[in-house]
DNA sequence: ACCTGAACACCGTTCAAGT
DNA sequence: ACCTGAACACCGTTCAAGT
């Protein structure tokens, strides 16, 4: 039977949940998919462009929020950890997508980020700068959380009595988002106390 | 002649510098310094510390800064992004070893960060956050500019004469810097009017 | 249109053996 | 102590040729 994009991609995303990103490899994956590494290059011009394909996957739960700007920022940094954490070294994987311009669901998440931004008061050469700005923090903070998260599950399942402590994650997660929300707000203070220079 | 560490590391920078990332590979550095690949593994345990001896080297320049902590924190971000900019692929470079956690000098940076956000009024538990998030902005907008930076290099040396209009990145990136600033502020201000829960 | 076979030009890492 | 030789187990990508 044929081989369509929706299987390569299904298939890849199931080798990064099981094996991780350094198992992904075209190789591999035509190998699970019963076909020739060759096959692969008739529906992805390469590499970069199939892991894109992987990327918006994963961001496909990532969907616009509600409320107030201060909401929608938090809101969609939460739900975009989330759904990195939900696959093998998916932090990992988008980061790359993302550098390398091959998300469009990013793209798509930069731009409700910027429009948040926006109303916010940010000066619209701006907003997608700020918008970056959150994307940068939930990529690097996640990643680094994955890394560390994955690592320990490697390691050993619990080796002492001590793993609850000093972890709530998501705890610190929030702190560094209302730090980025406050950091933008300060654009809405400057206009209604007039402290601009 | 024997072999010493700052040798390899020399020869690793000079490719970097001139052939980019993709290039720097053992195999490679090894036929550039004359000797089989092996020996490379007799001085680094293996290519990811190697990586993070070249990211230290690249790294030398930026030392600590003086004045308050919002100087203190633009000025290591400044000349961050500075050092990056000074190699081909340093942003890329340093953002892998910084999350494979191979840098030291990385470790250094984000330790006088973290004193500036404690200046500022951050509660101790936090400050590392702040700092690291600082660090997500600048390795996350140096290597979106590097990227672009070098693809125009690569693509035509000014293809129409509208290169100079809106690409003042260094006005952008301290846009960026005043917004992490302002965010850290927000806790010294939450102190002096007490507007905090 | 879609895929195979086979090649091209590489990788990182290990390790017995040499000096 | 430091390095070579040689192997192991892979990579991504291309492209004539087949169906």
């Amino acid at each position: 039977m044929q081989l369509h994009k929706r299987d390569v991609v299904d298939a890849a995303t199931t080798i990064l949940d099981e094996y991780g990103i350094s198992d992904l490899t075209m190789r591999r994956l035509a190998r699970e998919l019963n076909v020739t590494p060759g096959a692969l290059y008739w529906h992805f011009a390469n590499k970069q462009q199939l892991l894109g394909a992987v990327a918006d996957r994963i961001l496909e739960p990532v969907g616009e929020v509600p409320g107030g700007w201060r909401d929608r920022i938090a809101g969609l940094s939460g739900t975009l950890r989330d759904a990195l954490l939900s696959h093998t070294d998916g932090a990992e994987l988008v980061s790359a997508s993302f550098a390398a311009g091959q998300s469009e669901a990013m793209t798509r998440i930069v731009g409700h980020l910027g429009a948040a931004a926006a109303d916010a008061g940010v000066d619209p050469a701006h907003t997608d700068l700020a918008a970056r700005t959150v994307v940068y923090y939930v990529l690097g903070f996640t990643a680094d959380e994955q890394s560390r998260l994955q690592w320990d599950a490697a390691g050993a399942e619990l080796p002492e009595g001590q793993s609850a402590l000093g972890d709530d994650a998501t705890a610190r997660f929030r702190f560094g988002v209302e730090l980025l929300v406050n950091g933008i707000g300060v654009a809405e203070h400057e206009w209604v106390h007039g402290t601009r220079a």
